[in-house]
DNA sequence: AGCACGCCGACT
DNA sequence: GTCGGCGTGCTC
């Protein structure tokens, strides 16, 4: 037998699959989806097994080495979205592959030296004794960092064979196991034995006596005798031997929320509005039906119970569901409400598990342990079997796009997986992206609508203020009048207050006031962010840091200033205007640290703070019901951005952050502050208005040849030369020009509003299309032709409907 | 991605 | 003359 395996290269040569033949001792065990070590060239590799056959067109095969799996990691599913993901994100197969798994089935490669003649070593190469004195194998990867001068004579030693290189390619992926005891007797029999050993016998006794006193527990781990009860190991193995007690090692599956019991939950009663969105969700999972639905309903409508109930059914028919949900508002609160429905049965995929824990929560999956899979934009692949419902929240949020190699979208490949396993897909969301209402509005997907608060509470009153007449009227701070009034009175009545800013550090920019320089970044064409701890200018792209000049690097005047807004100044601001309030603020640079942004919340839950100020993060799934004012220190931060979704994005983000305000008894507030308070996105969130937003915002889409009307390809050159990045660009857009039909507009060269990041040139070339057949062939070919390796080479990716422009 | 083969400049 | 630079091409 012959197998078929893509060798985990991620590049475009070797792209393909590779034929091996399978020993006879593996016949049996190599099955599409098994991962399997093979002999590439020179060097030993990982691979994907895909298909097998009996003949090959290649005279001579090698062989397979080893079998990695036992059990195919990829199921025929899985290896078929792979190969779709691949042809429709013009990626490696292998990449596809890789995305869909945790990142511990990815193979560690290993390289070390080896002495062959330790005779010899002494006499040809005296100076690299020092490097074996320990031990005849070293890592490679230790000599090069550590002694690069040794290279070369450690390559001359390779070749005259006094050395050697061994290469292990070694899965990291190791479940974790724990040795259990039990009886292997009746409790009569280890009585008869405990009597009849000998009076030395202490320890043995001890032993037996505890497994005679509990015999209800049938196995105890080894560790927990020893270290809790003060049992000996030893005696414990004494007594397997003698056949009394039996030792096994089992696989211990780590379980990150142990501790954290969620108290059960029971389904809530529906409103008429939410039995109405569920009925048909429920009658498509009954009838195995892979109907994509549009849940339309505004924030606190109560989504989440209607997905809660329709997973029930899923369970109860003996299926699984995949639940979606944005990275930030994967919450410890989020996953017990699952975990509180549906215990044991949930596994929860996110970014704070260890490489460990992400593995034990994919295996629970891939051997049926679970049935609901609770995460992020990668659990979409979760390899269950029997799918019987995939749920997508938040449903406009662009972290379900990927943004590099595998550039697939999330609700894409839910798509595609309902198809095939004939379940219903539920995207929900209180601002559906406007991709996704057209087609609801086409009736490709069916519009489930909630108008209604599931409480009844009515949607917070929002007042706009343009920041224009609070400057004109001399007011310069960052809190207009308003804003401030209805802060004061909040801190009186002891109700709590979330400041939104969609800006970190401290400053914007510095600049000199007497020649206009700003500091940029040295490596990108971006100014610098001014952070005041540390009094450092950081760079947002690549991390550069340096400490802000005394003096302006140009005309050497001392007039350097900050300008613009950031959380950290508005921090100070408040602490010197309101300085009885007390802050707390949120962003990337508190929360850093691991649970750090649990911890804040969990204080402001606490009431241990009136205000709450942060970025993007604050503005998904907090509920606090103390909070009784919203304000938006700039709504129009997002508004001017070079993005044809600006005024989309700045319409969602509005109406999630108004959600935050007035959940429960409490009624709650708005204020938007903006210089431009006429925009319709500020305008219709404001007035909860999403069909006004829609209509205008899709007049504006259709004007301009933009999604949902046109499709967009973005392309995406870089190189250290901005002169060769150019030139690729130019015949790249040549090349299109001349290959792609007259209705297909192909924009570009452009120089991106960043023009260099990392010290690399950028250029852009941008393709919108209605229907275009010829496009995923001709780029398949631009990225063959232009596609090169290495750091200092050409750059080239490719992004069908791309949902970052920058 | 690795690695070997292969063709041109500065050294024992 | 050789050692070694990195351009090009191949890996079942």
């Amino acid at each position: 037998m012959i197998a078929e395996v893509y060798v985990d290269i991620p590049v475009s040569p070797v792209n393909k699959p590779f034929d091996y033949k399978i020993p006879g001792n593996f016949e049996g065990l190599v099955k599409p989806g098994i991962r399997v070590a093979v002999p590439f060239g020179r060097t030993k590799r990982l691979g994907f097994v895909t298909a097998l056959k009996e003949s090959s067109d290649f005279e001579t095969l090698k062989p397979i080495l080893s079998v990695i799996d036992h059990l195919p990691i990829l199921t025929d599913e899985l290896l078929d979205l792979g190969r779709w993901l691949a042809q429709t994100t013009l990626c490696p197969t292998v990449s596809a592959y890789q995305a869909m798994l945790p990142a511990v089935m990815r193979a560690e490669y290993r390289k070390t030296i080896v002495v062959e003649q330790p005779e010899r070593l002494p006499l040809s190469f005296p100076e690299l004794v020092p490097l074996f004195s320990s031990d005849r194998e070293v890592s490679w990867d230790q000599v090069e960092k550590h002694h690069p001068e040794s290279l070369k004579a450690v390559n001359q030693a390779i070749n005259k064979g006094i050395l050697s290189l061994h290469r292990l390619v070694k899965n990291q992926a190791n479940a974790k196991k724990v040795t259990v005891v039990s009886a292997a007797v009746p409790g009569e029999k280890l009585q008869e034995a405990f009597e009849s050993l000998d009076k030395r016998s202490k320890r043995q006794k001890d032993v037996l006596s505890f497994f005679i006193q509990n015999t209800n527990q049938d196995r105890v781990e080894l560790s927990r005798l020893s270290n809790h009860y003060h049992l000996s190991r030893e005696s414990v193995h004494r007594l397997e031997e003698k056949g009394l007690l039996k030792l096994e090692l089992i696989e211990q599956f780590r379980n990150p929320y142990a501790e954290k019991d969620a108290s059960r939950t029971r389904p809530l009663p529906l409103t008429e509005e939410q039995r109405k969105a569920l009925s048909p969700i429920l009658s498509s999972i009954e009838k195995g039906e892979d109907r994509v639905y549009l849940c339309h309903g505004v924030t606190g409508s109560g989504k989440t119970e209607i997905y809660l109930q329709a997973i029930r059914e899923v369970i109860d028919s003996g299926k699984q569901a995949i639940v979606l949900v944005p990275e930030i508002s994967l919450t410890p609160q989020m996953v017990s409400r699952f975990k509180g429905r549906f215990g044991e049965a949930v596994a929860v995929m996110h970014s704070g598990l260890s490489k460990g824990e992400k593995y034990d929560e994919w295996r629970k999956i891939r051997e049926g342990q679970v049935s609901v899979a609770v995460g992020a934009r990668s659990a979409i692949f979760a390899p269950f079997e029997r799918l019987g419902l995939i749920v997508i929240d938040e449903e406009h949020e662009t972290s379900y796009k990927q943004e590099d190699t595998p550039r697939y979208h999330a609700r894409d490949v839910a798509v595609y997986r309902g198809r095939y396993h004939h379940c219903p897909v539920v995207l929900g969301s209180a601002t559906p992206s406007l991709e996704s209402f057209a087609r609801a509005h086409k009736h490709v997907y069916q519009l489930l609508s909630l108008r209604e608060r599931f409480n009844r509470h009515p949607m917070p009153e929002v007042h706009i203020v343009d920041l224009r007449e609070e400057m004109r009227d001399g007011n310069h701070s960052m809190f207009s009048r308003a804003l401030f009034k209805k802060m004061r009175e909040r801190l009186e009545k002891h109700e709590q207050i979330v400041l939104f800013l969609n800006r970190r550090g401290y400053s914007t920019f510095v600049m000199c006031r007497e020649c206009g320089t700003v500091i940029k970044c040295p490596h990108c064409d971006i100014s610098l962010t001014y952070h005041r701890s540390g009094h450092l200018l950081k760079c947002h792209y690549c991390g550069y840091e340096e400490p802000v000049p005394r003096s302006c690097p140009s005309c050497g005047s001392d007039s350097m200033r900050y300008f613009g807004t950031g959380t950290q100044k508005v921090e100070a601001e408040l602490n010197r205007v309101l300085p009885e309030a007390r802050v707390i603020r949120m962003d990337v640079d508190t929360t850093r640290r691991k649970g750090g942004h649990e911890a804040l919340l969990r204080q402001f839950g606490e009431e241990k703070a009136d205000i709450l100020l942060g970025t993007q993060m604050i503005a998904k799934g907090l509920d606090f019901p103390k909070v009784t004012l919203v304000g938006v220190l700039a709504a129009d931060s997002m508004l001017h951005l070079p993005d044809f979704r600006a005024s989309e994005k700045t319409f969602q983000l509005l109406t999630q952050v108004s959600g935050r305000a007035g959940r429960h008894d409490l009624p709650g507030e708005v204020v938007i502050q903006s210089y431009t308070p006429d925009h319709y996105a500020i305008l219709d969130a404001a007035h909860h208005d999403y069909g006004q937003f829609y209509r205008q915002e899709m007049q504006i889409r259709f004007r301009h040849g933009y999604p949902p009307f046109y499709y967009l390809v973005l392309i995406n050159l870089s190189h250290p030369q901005p002169d060769k990045a150019a030139e690729a660009a130019d015949r790249i857009t040549s090349i299109l020009k001349n290959n792609l039909s007259q209705s297909a507009q192909i924009y570009g060269p452009v120089v991106p509003a960043i023009a260099r990041i990392k010290d690399r040139y950028r250029y852009q070339c941008m393709v919108k299309y209605k229907r275009e057949k010829a496009l995923l062939p001709l780029l398949r070919k631009i990225a063959g032709h232009f596609q090169q390796t290495g750091r200092d080479s050409l750059q080239l990716s490719i992004d069908l409907n791309p949902v970052m422009l920058m």
